[in-house]
RNA sequence: GCUUUCGUAGUUCAAUGGACAGAACCGCGGUUUCCUAAACCGCUAAUCCCGGUUCGAGUCCGGGCGAAGGCGCCA
């Protein structure tokens, strides 16, 4: 029996269109426009009637009816396999046959069979630039969305086989260190009593001290201008002094990057195109694409009808180079070395505009040169914002920092755990704990679309009951409860075929599980985990709605073995839907 | 001034131009001799305003009002 389509939305799509066009006599303006339908009117439906219809001047209705009859010829459509009507003003609506069903779960019924399922990408190298902080300073929860987010696109883009480069660039080129270096040759700051690991805290304080000094004073602000010179052009104390100060932040990062399981294949950082920068302000002044402008360098967009008058300055006057200059000269390396086929920046959309001038400049320049031009994508992100409406900055005011929620979120875990299960070992308390709390902090970002700004909040962040990852967790340690009751009483031996499905709970949960790639195709389309959310949401929702109202391991063999079955797909999914999202799946909690 | 994004129940959020706008939290009521009650079941409530396009608009376009951003040497 030939395999059922992976994602069926997709395949119905395809296939109903082109009946209509080949065998209805439809012409090229018609297409299925399949979606997935609100249950009460089936699994599937056909909309593209209803436009046609009106394009030709025939009753839309009657157009469904056409294609209706023309799929029922065809053997996927018979009654064996599913349902079609046609409803309201001209929808067809497809119904699945519990046979259908059936035949899908039977035939991807492990992960490896769902990956085989996504190949989109296969051989396409995608860096994605993601988390990204700054060098000195302290992360607080303002970086915490481009970190999962970006850990999350990671993850499905690899889903669907793309070579997945990590790209952390960490700003450590930038103007900071001037005021810092300032501030350390003011204060005489002994380094040796900041230990790697621990000085971080210490840094931001004199990071504090000095970016209040250069506000005050022009003439501070002019010292720390020349720190940055002097640094940029490879002074060797102060290259030693940098080195210092990164080493500390680093190791502070990576405390974080440990404690949340996330990982970079690069941290390259922006000093690590210190020496390429040159190239790149030769060649754009060479093809006239920048031009000096009052000693700084910029590349102006004159009859671009949004920065017709905002040039993009990718020089300063002193001849330093600044966030412009390294973006590009990373361009240029990731295209050359890494041989980037797209380019992901995962990084809040403040920085739009930036961005925008970025490609815009990149292009021009690769045009002109005849360079390879990856794909260009500002995955961008609304703001976390603090009770009053605001961006939460580093300057004003204490921001939450990430290490205190994620400690905060791992204390609440731990409290719970041991409400419920006291029985539990220290270890395996502690293994949920940290599971849980991570990963409701990582699901309260991921769950919201990433183009809206939100308002932080500890209620969300450590949330969990409702619309969050322990819920999801929860549903997936009582899949893993039954799956080991089912194999200590050798329930679980030799089933491989998928009885029909029965209606009501079953047929709710069985359903869910079919439009798992449709889901993912559409978190794919435009990057939105969100989505993934929602549907596992629904999913793990399905499941305990099941749970309640159905015995799985039942006196009857046959209702057992389907009753397992479904679970087993279940976990799968939801175990594989967790994993896309950088969450951690637990067999107990 | 120019420009970008956003505006949905009391609150926080969903909704590839489709049929009756979904959840969660909060509140109230119910469910456990049975595979984990971190669960399940039930009740109430919303598309900022005015036009336009469309067979069909929360979604697209125009104009208001409101919020948050960006606009030459910060990243």
């Amino acid at each position: 029996m030939e395999r059922p389509p992976f994602d069926l939305q997709r395949h119905y799509e395809a296939r109903l269109t082109q009946v209509g066009q080949e065998v209805c006599g439809f012409d090229q303006n018609f297409s299925a426009q399949v979606q997935l339908a609100p249950i009460r009117f089936g699994d599937y439906q056909a909309n593209g009637a209803l436009a046609y219809g009106r394009f030709c001047q025939i009753h839309p209705r009657k157009i469904a009816q056409r294609l209706v009859d023309a799929l029922r010829s065809e053997e996927e459509f018979s009654p064996a396999l599913c349902d079609l009507q046609v409803a309201g003003g001209g929808f067809v609506n497809i119904s699945l046959s519990s046979l259908a069903l059936a035949r899908w779960l039977a035939a991807y019924g492990d992960a490896h069979a769902l990956r085989t399922g996504a190949n989109e990408l296969d051989g396409r190298i995608h860096v994605v630039d993601f988390s990204s902080p700054n060098s000195a300073k302290q992360m607080h929860v303002g970086h915490l969305r481009s970190l999962v987010l970006g850990d999350a696109i990671c993850r499905i883009l690899e889903f669907f086989g793309a070579k997945v480069i990590r790209d952390n660039h960490i700003g450590d080129w930038g103007t900071q260190f001037g005021i810092l270096l300032r501030q350390i040759r003011l204060e005489g700051t002994d380094f040796e009593q900041l230990a790697p690991g621990s000085g971080l805290e210490a840094l931001e304080e004199l990071y504090r001290r000095g970016v209040q000094a250069v506000e005050e004073s022009e003439e501070a602000a002019r010292e720390a201008r020349e720190e940055l010179a002097a640094l940029q052009s490879g002074d060797a104390p102060r290259l030693e002094l940098w080195k210092r100060i990164n080493a500390i932040s680093y190791a502070a990062f990576q405390k974080i990057y440990d404690l949340c399981s996330v990982h970079f294949d690069l941290v390259l950082g922006e000093s690590f195109y210190r020496d390429s920068v040159g190239r790149v302000f030769e060649e754009l002044e060479k093809y006239g694409i920048a031009e000096k402008n009052g000693g700084a360098l910029a590349v102006f967009f004159r009859n671009h009808g949004q920065f017709y008058e905002q040039p993009f300055l990718i020089r300063k006057a002193d001849g330093a180079s600044n966030y412009a200059s390294t973006d590009l000269a990373a361009v240029l390396y990731r295209s050359e070395q890494l041989g980037a086929d797209e380019i992901f920046y995962v990084v809040d959309a403040r920085q739009q505009d930036h961005f925008q001038q970025l490609f815009l400049t990149v292009e021009r320049w690769f045009e002109k040169t005849g360079y390879r031009l990856p794909g260009l994508h500002h995955i961008s992100f609304g703001t976390v914002c603090g009770e009053d409406g605001k961006a939460i900055r580093t300057r004003s005011g204490e921001p939450i920092r990430l290490q205190q929620l994620f400690s905060e979120a791992i204390a609440r875990a731990r409290t719970i755990v041991e409400e419920k299960n006291p029985e539990l070992d220290r270890e395996s308390r502690d293994r949920i704990a940290r599971a849980v709390g991570i990963g409701a902090v990582k699901y309260g970002d991921l769950s919201q679309n990433r183009s809206n700004n939100y308002l932080f909040s500890w209620d969300r962040m450590l949330a969990f009951n409702g619309n969050t990852a322990p819920y999801l967790q929860y549903a997936l340690a009582r899949l893993h409860a039954i799956a080991r009751r089912a194999a200590s009483e050798n329930l679980s031996d030799g089933v491989d075929a998928m009885p029909p499905i029965q209606e009501g709970e079953e047929r709710s949960l069985a359903r869910k599980l079919l439009h798992f790639p449709t889901v993912l195709h559409q978190v794919l389309a435009d990057l939105r985990p969100h989505l993934l959310c929602t549907y596992l949401y629904e999913l793990a929702g399905e499941f305990s709605t099941f749970y309640a109202a159905c015995r799985v391991i039942d006196g009857d063999r046959a209702t057992t073995r389907r009753r397992l079955l479904l679970c087993d797909r279940t976990k799968t999914i939801l175990g594989l839907g967790l994993e896309l999202l950088g969450l951690e799946a637990l067999d107990q909690m």
